[in-house]
DNA sequence: TAGTAGATTTGAATCGTTTCATAGGTAAGC
DNA sequence: GCTTACCTATGAAACGATTCAAATCTACTA
């Protein structure tokens, strides 16, 4: 589009090229005179600037990559939503890449920022990633990670002790009598899920009676939930579990919706719900959902507060950790048995 | 970042910087020899390619750019999603921009598309950017419009009749018995609200007997919806509407929570409430949430399809106009009185 | 052995903006 | 009238990848 240059407004307003960008770049330089009349050719030739050229020169964007798992999460939508404030608020942009989950789609979306030159990149990785984020970080990638901390590496960091979540979430279920306990959730390789599922598993062995069982799922999603809960649902009631602690909220609601339909499970009566990430749609649903709160909002604008420290900080940055602790939300899907 | 160009990658491996190019771009016009060592000259370099640089001799990017109002409505998201999968088919890229509603925000994402000449726009625009959307459409960048349509102009546009939905709305409630109705939205500004209510006037018209009050709210959210709830069950029984219509799902969700905390109002038996999108999290609500369905994968693939056919059909193409019909989906909340 | 077609490689020109050293202009001071 | 200072405007040199006409190399034929 738009083959109309800079040279072009310089042609028609009678300056140089110098001039027209010294009117858009710093207009306290110029004349009125001149500032007027780049100002009416820009407006009659219809100019655009092309930021391809700008950042040629300039060597960096004013864009703030952000790539989530799954954008249709509103755990990760708040999420965004935190991080572009803030990110409004320095004059920078945040443009959303959603991987749903896929490590290709991943790659693509971190080599394109990368290849931007982005202000930084903000980044919800699958495991596979790393190595490639390493690279980049090495060779000047400003980048903050989301949901994923590492031991070895200098990332800075924003997270939610998923582990203590994951031993809140069960832990409550157990403190309520509940003994057979299912974890729905998957695949582990998510780092969010395995974290969680270690955090379940550490409240159980604390208390001799209680066992685990594992209910794979493909992704987080409200449809793998539903299977999930129609694969349990269609158990002989002895063999199923008595509370069920899912992954996130997704899949808990998919969860609650299969019982439902089925008319065979009630919620908390028959078998006990709680979910993770305190989504809108938890205190919505059919049996107001329990769960364990992050402060999705509060993470992303940290995640950018920590990439603009890191920026700023250069070379001889120091990586920070931020960690915030989850908090359990009770509601009725786990509420002491009738 | 990576102040490692091609020139650099050329002088480690001994070739010349058209040799490197044609490596990464036309692999089968180079020698074995030639591309080995590029290539290891690249990985030991660690060279990451500028596309700044790429784009401003290309003239455009293999990037589409999508602008939404509102992310963390799931409509959205899953109009996003539609769109990336046809995208990627096409080895494009989708770069989302969430606006919030907000004009000044809107317009940052469109100009910063437009000066990144990006392979095309997509939009769900609110009314005061149509201007800025006309020049930039006659400057040449392709644009879509997503939710919106207009009669005067040249866009091609994927919408769904939300008259017509509206209509569905309204008229399952009125004969459902009702007749003292409210429509719970806004602003008006906000071309989907007042379409909806458009069709909403539209089957009050048809029933004498039949009023539609208007409850205003400043956004579409979950957030909003409960306030307007707790404004309509705080008055007292006989005042209250016997049906709501609300402008979308988010906005019903709030209203249906509020009224189930106020402990006050029972949906369907005091007010039936119906919502707009059908997200997921409808059928999974308190009171499984009757709603108007669109189908928004399939908006965002097909708004994909048009644009692909407007960047092929160069100069001469002709403006596609697709508008799909909406679908009413009837569940507990406005199921007949018992 | 010279000649030739075909396959590779080269390097300079190009994209559009920003920057910055330099040139040009104006006004005040002596 | 001449110098000095200051303010604006200029235009050429980057930025880094891509392209393409021209140069070089290879292998084969006569």
């Amino acid at each position: 589009m738009s083959s109309v240059s800079l040279r072009d407004v310089a042609a028609l307003a009678g300056v140089s090229v110098g001039s027209v960008s010294n009117v858009l770049n710093r207009p306290g330089s110029v004349s009125a005179s001149v500032s007027e009349r780049v100002q009416s050719a820009i407006d009659s030739l219809g100019y655009v600037r092309n930021d391809a050229a700008r950042q040629l020169r300039a060597g960096q964007s004013r864009c703030i990559g952000l790539v989530v798992l799954d954008i249709g999460n509103p755990f990760f939508s708040d999420l965004a939503r935190g991080a572009e404030r803030r990110a409004t608020e320095e004059g920078l942009t945040v443009l959303l890449g959603d991987t749903e989950e896929d490590p290709a789609r991943e790659r693509v979306y971190i080599d394109l920022f990368a290849e931007q030159r982005v202000f930084g990149l903000l980044v919800s990785p699958l495991g596979g990633a790393m190595n490639r984020l390493r690279d980049l970080k090495k060779r000047g990638l400003s980048t903050v990670l989301v949901d994923w901390q590492t031991e070895g590496d200098r990332f800075s960091s924003v997270t939610v002790d998923n582990v203590a979540g994951g031993y809140l979430a069960v832990n409550h279920l157990i403190e309520n009598g509940h003994r057979r306990i299912a974890f729905v959730g998957g695949p582990h390789s998510i780092r969010q899920v395995s974290d969680r599922f270690t955090g379940a598993r550490n409240a159980i062995a604390q208390h001799p009676g209680a066992t685990l069982e594992v209910i794979d799922t493909e992704s987080l999603t409200v449809l793998q939930g539903r299977q999930a809960g129609e694969r349990i649902s269609q158990r002989k009631a002895s063999a199923r579990p008595d509370a069920i602690f899912a992954a996130n909220d997704l899949l808990a609601l998919g969860v609650l919706q299969a019982f439902n339909l089925s008319g065979r499970v009630s919620v908390p009566n028959d078998i006990a719900l709680i979910g993770y990430d305190d989504i809108d749609f938890a205190s919505t649903a059919m049996v107001s959902l329990s769960s364990v709160r992050q402060p999705s909002a509060e993470i992303g604008r940290t995640a950018v507060e920590l990439l603009l420290r890191q920026v700023a900080g250069g070379a001889g940055f120091e990586p920070e950790r931020i960690v915030f602790q989850p908090e359990l939300v009770v509601r009725d899907s786990t509420s002491a048995l009738r």
